[in-house]
DNA sequence: CAAATGAATGACAGCGCTGTCATTAAATGG
DNA sequence: CCATTTAATGACAGCGCTGTCATTCATTTG
């Protein structure tokens, strides 16, 4: 039978209150007093029984991490990130996998605040790119950091946390400009990820800047996967005036192309320069390993989580004051042999 | 505030307990007072207080999935597998990645679960084939189940899911044998991963069977990464009398095989045919694409859940009955291009 | 038809903590 | 040295449920 805060408390020779002072860091407890509780609570290994203070608090601290991404590199980094700044703080993570397309997406969130009793939620793209979904949580006063795509902080209460894909694509096109490509295509991805969009306005002011206009005709439609890769490569192969660069809105479907292109017995990086988004695992194993921009994902993680808590505790003090933390990560070029680069 | 067991009871006119047998599906309740505690629940959004609950069942419906696992879709599948049977049974899941090489594991286990008040751990390999681990868990009746490698039951009392390497290796041999290779090489995995050191002997028996002899300087050590697939590969290269096939432990391995060949100009498969292991989704996406072997992932994971689960309540009820659940999962030949199949 | 049986429901304590407020001990001031 | 403030501690209710046991009501039976 585990210890009590009443067992620590005889042990200890104080009243179960002082217990309560010391396990929460009150302060208000003479360094003796503080020292004997501390004693006692190695001697009879006691730890906070956790129901019981979520119900006595009534504030339950497990936060809740909703995804719905097919990139398991992505996922897994996040959730690290996330756990990692979780257990520093005491909090306990709540895993939710779920299809960002579903109609009854925003009900299903609400339900699992509800039911779980959450503190708060940690939304990644595209869940934290949906008005309906946001203007929900907000009318519901559910606390929520965002992770998304942009450059500037977005009006709102709620901290989040930006990755500049803009800047990012605007790199990796210029990349490919210094690189002597004129010509040179963008394979999209999914359009409701505000990433893509983005990233095409990257690309496209990176163009711009070069003096090379924009060719709707390079601008090839898909989703974030590797089929959409090696069809968008027979595309590419079949144009008159065929481009020599290509940009994939991320690594899978840099990978599909550099497939598709493999395929068709075309030469990567002579016949066509492959660039991807996202630095995932993969992209330095394939041959010849891809050109992309990598984003710190772990790092980003924790950075939501820890806005996320810190509005929690701001909540918690009462202070009135608007503390919607933000911050910005820019993806980093990675060159590579698929571009020609670090040959 | 949200509705309690209380107001639902108001509400319904009946007393919290036959609220309480209501939600908790006693089935000793006329079905005209269960027909107005549902619409009572329905009508004041009524959802019970999980720390409620627990505290006063004392016992926590929390898991928690164990994992050092450096396969992130392996990670995402198992995940979403336990996931979904905790939460059909109400469980909720703690994640929690760790370090199985560290020497503290054991007690960084018995710590968690200690805190978190976990009912049963979830342990995958290598965790799941550890002693130490496995004997201290028994040792302080900790409730666990463990999927591993292997292919008949092991003493134990706790469930157990077990993947038959054995059977595939020797099958994915065969494969290779039937397509004319006699001079196969095998790049090993970590050797504390049981899972590798039944790959090679699956991969022995093939050969015997085949009637041939098997050459220890064709067993190539190495970890599960791309590197050793690469080093591997000029190893392999560098051999007089050089093998015309090699299977690899897993599909990481594999790649980097294939990646290594490409690098001396190798042409895979009419050079070097490469077999992997995992079918990973990447093993589909390289040139060419891998034979491999395909595990069922999320339906192991569910399994092994579900047993988990299905021991707790046994334990429960305090049938004292034995109940631990074992069942077995052979991962199937998957034929691709890299070995000269499918063409 | 009264007594006995069983099904349905309720009263109430208590799970292990935290919050509120009362009490005591120590520190300060006139 | 006593009154007053401040710091440290404690007593106790109550969070929302479940478990135990008592009670009520509808049946069945001799």
């Amino acid at each position: 039978m585990p210890a009590t805060i009443k067992s620590v408390a005889d042990y200890a020779k104080v009243s179960i209150k002082t217990v309560s002072r010391v396990i929460n860091n009150e302060g208000t407890v003479k360094p003796d007093t503080l020292a004997r509780v501390q004693q006692a609570i190695e001697a009879l290994d006691y730890r906070p029984n956790k129901a019981a203070r979520d119900l006595a608090s009534k504030d339950n601290s497990v936060l809740g991490f909703v995804y719905d991404n097919p990139n398991a590199y992505y996922v897994i980094d996040m959730q690290k990130g996330i756990l990692d700044v979780c257990r520093e703080n005491g909090f306990e993570l709540l895993i939710h996998p779920c299809d960002s397309s579903s109609p009854s997406i925003t009900e299903e969130l609400i339900n699992m605040v509800r039911s779980a009793r959450l503190a708060g939620l940690v939304l990644s793209p595209p869940l934290s790119e949906m008005p309906d979904v946001l203007s929900t949580l907000d009318e519901k006063e559910i606390f929520y950091v965002r992770i998304l795509s942009g450059s500037k902080v977005p009006k709102t209460t709620m901290p989040c946390v930006l990755v500049d894909d803009f800047k990012a694509a605007f790199n990796i096109t210029s990349h490919l400009i210094d690189q002597k490509h004129q010509k040179i295509a963008f394979i999209a991805g999914d359009k409701q990820h505000k990433s893509t969009i983005e990233r095409i306005n990257g690309y496209k002011a990176s163009l711009k800047q070069a003096g090379i206009p924009f060719d709707k005709d390079l601008l090839i439609d898909g989703t974030y996967s590797f089929e959409t890769g090696v069809k968008s490569a027979s595309i590419i192969a079949n144009m008159q005036n065929r481009p020599s660069a290509v940009f994939a809105c991320n690594d899978e479907i840099a990978a599909g192309t550099l497939f598709g292109s493999r395929m068709l017995g075309l030469d990567v990086p002579n016949d066509l320069a492959i660039a991807g988004f996202e630095n995932s695992p993969f992209s330095r194993q394939t041959f010849p390993p891809l050109t992309t921009a990598s984003q710190p994902t772990n790092e980003i993680a924790q950075r939501a989580a820890s806005s996320l808590i810190n509005a929690l505790m701001a909540r918690k003090k009462a202070t009135g004051q608007d503390v919607a933390e933000t911050c910005c990560f820019v993806p980093e070029l990675v060159v590579r042999q698929s571009t020609g680069g670090e040959q």
